[in-house]
DNA sequence: CGTTTTTGACCTGCGC
DNA sequence: GCGCAGGTCAAAAACG
């Protein structure tokens, strides 16, 4: 566990880089910029230069943007403009950040689900003070990411969700699941939902995966299968030998996805009917639009 | 039967 | 010191 800490001990940028480490190919790095950052005379110091994969201040930007009132864009950029779209959609309200801790308030639509498409394994649930809504407690199951995140529903809106994540965000993200697929829903959860049905619902949507116990447990996450889904075989395969969707975080930053909207038939529903079920959430059956916001 | 989730116990910080 | 609330642990239960 102390090995653990010390892992967690370096500067964002270290850690940043050291995921940035092995080239995804989802970073879409330019060849002439691959070649340079695989040359052996290459040296690691000197990566930032070299390498243009997104950095700590591409990666604030990509977040600050959710901050701006969502009437107030006026930017030039249209990519830009565009990914601020998305948020106009009503999916994400806010997004605040202080002392490496972010909170997210995302309005969930009836089939829009809230999924950041990354493993967390869920060590906790408590039930808030004043609160008819439990919070839930997750950790990162990456081991060489102390992340942690709290998902509750707000006692104003049952309809949004607070995600509060913690930590060094290395895999610090937000995309959005477009259910537009009901047809491949599968099966209603059968399994006893002990707590309120609604929380457990959309806690199915949210990937928890293997077990962290430490280091030696790092080949297994690096073991992660892909969803046998038509919809994901792009990222099926650029996922590759990597395998961890966190790299496919800064391709979204520099590159957001031109088909990452669904069409507009995700409008609010009563989520009480979602037939969302677990099982479904593990094998990434939902649709894959994704639409990474930010990284940490 | 291995993995994941649940859930009550335990720990810690804070206000009184 | 005590009680409360939030966060974490870990054994048991559930699941596939």
């Amino acid at each position: 566990m102390d090995e653990l800490i010390k892992l967690t001990q370096g500067t964002e940028d270290e850690l940043v880089k050291e995921l940035l480490d092995d080239v995804s190919p989802f970073f879409i790095v330019p060849q002439h910029e691959m070649e340079s950052y695989l040359s052996p005379s290459n040296d690691p110091g000197l990566l930032s230069s070299t390498y243009s994969g997104p950095r700590i201040e591409e990666i604030e930007s990509a977040l600050s943007f959710t901050n701006y009132g969502i009437h107030d864009f006026h930017h030039e950029d249209k990519s830009e403009t565009y990914r601020i779209s998305m948020l106009e959609r009503g999916y994400m309200n806010k997004a605040n950040h202080e002392n490496n801790k972010y909170t997210l308030r995302i309005k969930s639509c009836g089939s829009v689900m809230a999924d950041d498409g990354y493993k967390w394994r869920k060590y906790g649930q408590k039930t808030i003070k004043n609160s008819p809504n439990p919070r839930s407690y997750y950790r990162c199951t990456n081991p060489r990411c102390s992340a942690k995140k709290q998902v509750e529903r707000s006692m104003d809106d049952p309809d949004t969700l607070i995600i509060t994540y913690e930590g060094l965000h290395l895999h610090f993200t937000y995309p959005f699941f477009f259910l537009n697929l009901p047809e491949q829903h599968t099966d209603p959860p059968i399994k006893k939902q002990k707590g309120p049905i609604l929380e457990a619902q959309y806690q199915a949507h949210d990937l928890v995966a293997q077990p962290e116990n430490g280091l030696e447990q790092a080949q297994k996450v690096l073991d992660f299968s892909p969803p046998i889904d038509p919809t994901k075989e792009f990222e099926k395969d650029l996922m590759g030998q990597q395998g961890l969707l966190e790299d496919m975080v800064p391709l979204m930053i520099r590159k957001p996805l031109i088909n990452a909207t669904s069409s507009n038939s995700s409008s609010c529903t009563s989520h009480e009917s979602l037939p969302s079920s677990p099982a479904s959430s593990k094998s990434f059956s939902c649709s894959p639009n994704y639409s990474y916001l930010g990284l940490i």
